[in-house]
DNA sequence: TTTATATGCGATAAAATTAGTCGTATATAA
DNA sequence: TTATATACGACTAATTTTATCGCATATAAA
């Protein structure tokens, strides 16, 4: 109900790795899925995603591999769900702006309020915490 | 990904509705239903739940109903989840104790500290809101 | 005692989301 | 030219969430 999805821990995780091996030569999509026990095929699809929000680099070919294109200080908890298309949304009208369309209920609807109070915190909480610092 | 259930929203929206009118005569599951627009089978089997888990008492028969059976300032958005059966687990080792049956990365995971770091500050949001100022 | 109106509850179905797989195309260093 | 890599859309499977159904039981009122 209130979970991080395996993609955002997949993610994470081979973001990490990629981030604590730059020194060497970029990591493969294989070698990160093998020494991470990440399904290969999953962690290809989620490392394309990155590639195109801009967050890694790939390089195709023999030899080829990701390499961390944004500073592990300054890329979010909240920009790695953004980049994978996934969200914290709480409930169906929890940004400011929302109309009835969002939810039929949000003219009259009397938890609103508390529950934008808690999103706000949430997104807070999940923008402030950086690749760096999800680490033990 | 991070989101509340229907079934927590609707208890909410019950619980509150219930609250703000146990001066008056009990409430059915019909009446809520039909003036809150929640399924009515749904609603049913949620207070049905909310009943076993002592937060609502019911009276069955003609000119039945619910009423609240605690303290809506001591109620708070995690028993309400709680009492669900739903959880707001972030990760499957992002409680104390967890082990390497929950999750077989557990002995050398790099990011589950942090993640337990989350899911503390998550639990005292929502240990921490209580029915009553669930409410505009 | 009958009736209308409630809740109780298990089973099931439908829908939505999440997770995982497959096939094929393309890039590139050696 | 070949081996090894990513790119990517389509598809399938699994899980979770949401909704429905049918029948049993309780009870106040007529
Ligand atoms: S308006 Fe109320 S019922 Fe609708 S999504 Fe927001 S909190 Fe939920
Ligand atoms: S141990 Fe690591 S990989 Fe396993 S559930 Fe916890 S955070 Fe996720």
């Amino acid at each position: 109900m209130i979970k991080i999805s395996k993609s955002v821990e997949y993610s994470i995780l081979a973001l990490k790795y990629i981030a604590d091996n730059e020194n060497f030569a970029s990591l493969s999509s294989r070698k990160i899925s093998d020494d991470l026990n990440i399904p290969y095929d999953l962690l290809s699809k989620l490392l394309q995603k990155l590639v195109r929000k801009g967050i890694v680099q790939s390089q195709q070919g023999k030899y080829g591999g990701y390499n961390l294109l944004v500073d592990s200080n300054k890329l979010s908890l909240l920009n790695i769900i953004d980049a994978l298309d996934e969200n914290i949304q709480l409930a169906n009208c929890t940004f400011d702006g929302a109309n009835n369309e969002d939810c039929a209920r949000i003219n009259n609807c009397y938890i609103r309020s508390p529950f934008l109070n808690l999103q706000n915190k949430i997104n807070k909480m999940f923008n402030e915490i950086t690749l760096n610092e999800l680490t033990n």
